[in-house]
DNA sequence: ATGGTGGCGCGGCCA
């Protein structure tokens, strides 16, 4: 069984003894994270082999940051959408073993109508772009990361109060669908989930302890490998820490043998 | 409650 997951971090210096912690009690194959924080020079790869993780990433300061942990080396590596220039690290792709992953940190958006939620929206078209042309080349894809959208309202803990905000405007949601309808499936949505099953709790307001949350971190996989998924579930223990990231991790298991990954 | 918390880095931005 291959085990994949992903995690926004926020902040891999604050975030790294819980990040080690996971990596020891859950031990994936390959664990996607974001907003890492860290120029490259400050990877702690040593911490990461020291566990038998191979580590690739694409850093900058302050914000944004992306990382692949992996039992078996990344090659090939892309950390950026063609046709954008972008200083913002939030991209990166790598070939593990028959894998194809593109890890992503999509924009935020800040609100409906700024200029971040533009380039949230441009960004989402050029990674279309992108995407239907990896599922050419890797017919064994997974797109996985914090997505920054909720897709439907079973993904909002208060569809209501959210409806037209950002996470959760329509056309976010529009831009995710046409992600999907290049032929990739939302594996959490493959399996019964609990009926609030978010990934992202606001600090603020208690938000965690009322289950008031949004699912915004996905794993998507192209048909292939949607075939082949045996679970998917978000892990909500790390966000319960002391001192958590604001998301948890989600994890998804595909029906591979050891020897192939 | 137009607030609230957290990370970065030391004032204000971003989420």
């Amino acid at each position: 069984m291959l085990k994949i997951a992903t995690w926004n971090v926020n902040s891999l210096r604050i975030r790294l003894p819980q990040v080690l912690d996971w990596l020891k009690t859950q031990q994936p194959d390959i664990l996607a994270l974001q907003e890492t924080k860290l120029i490259d020079a400050n990877f702690p790869s040593a911490d990461f082999k020291a566990l038998g993780y191979h580590a690739a990433f694409a850093g900058q300061r302050t914000y944004n940051g992306v990382a692949l942990l992996s039992r078996f080396p990344s090659v090939n590596i892309v950390t950026d959408l063609p046709d954008l220039e972008d200083p913002q690290r939030r991209v990166l792709g790598a070939t593990i073993n028959d894998l194809r992953v593109v890890n992503l940190y999509v924009p935020n958006g800040q609100a409906v109508g700024t200029n971040k939620y533009a380039y949230k929206l441009a960004w989402l078209d050029k990674l279309a772009d992108y995407l239907r042309k990896q599922l050419v080349t890797y017919p064994q894809l997974i797109v996985l990361g914090d997505f920054n959208i909720a897709p439907e309202d079973r993904d909002v803990y208060d569809p209501a109060a959210w409806s037209g905000k950002v996470l959760c405007s329509e056309p976010e949601r529009a831009a995710l669908r046409r992600l999907l309808a290049l032929g990739l499936t939302d594996t959490l949505r493959l399996f019964a989930q609990e009926e609030a099953s978010f990934s992202w709790w606001d600090y603020r307001a208690g938000n965690f302890r009322r289950n008031q949350g949004l699912r915004i971190d996905l794993i998507l996989a192209s048909a292939a490998l949607a075939q082949i998924c045996a679970s998917c579930q978000v892990d909500k223990t790390p966000r319960g820490w002391q001192r958590p990231s604001d998301h948890a991790p989600v994890v998804a298991e595909f029906a591979v043998s050891a020897k192939e990954n």
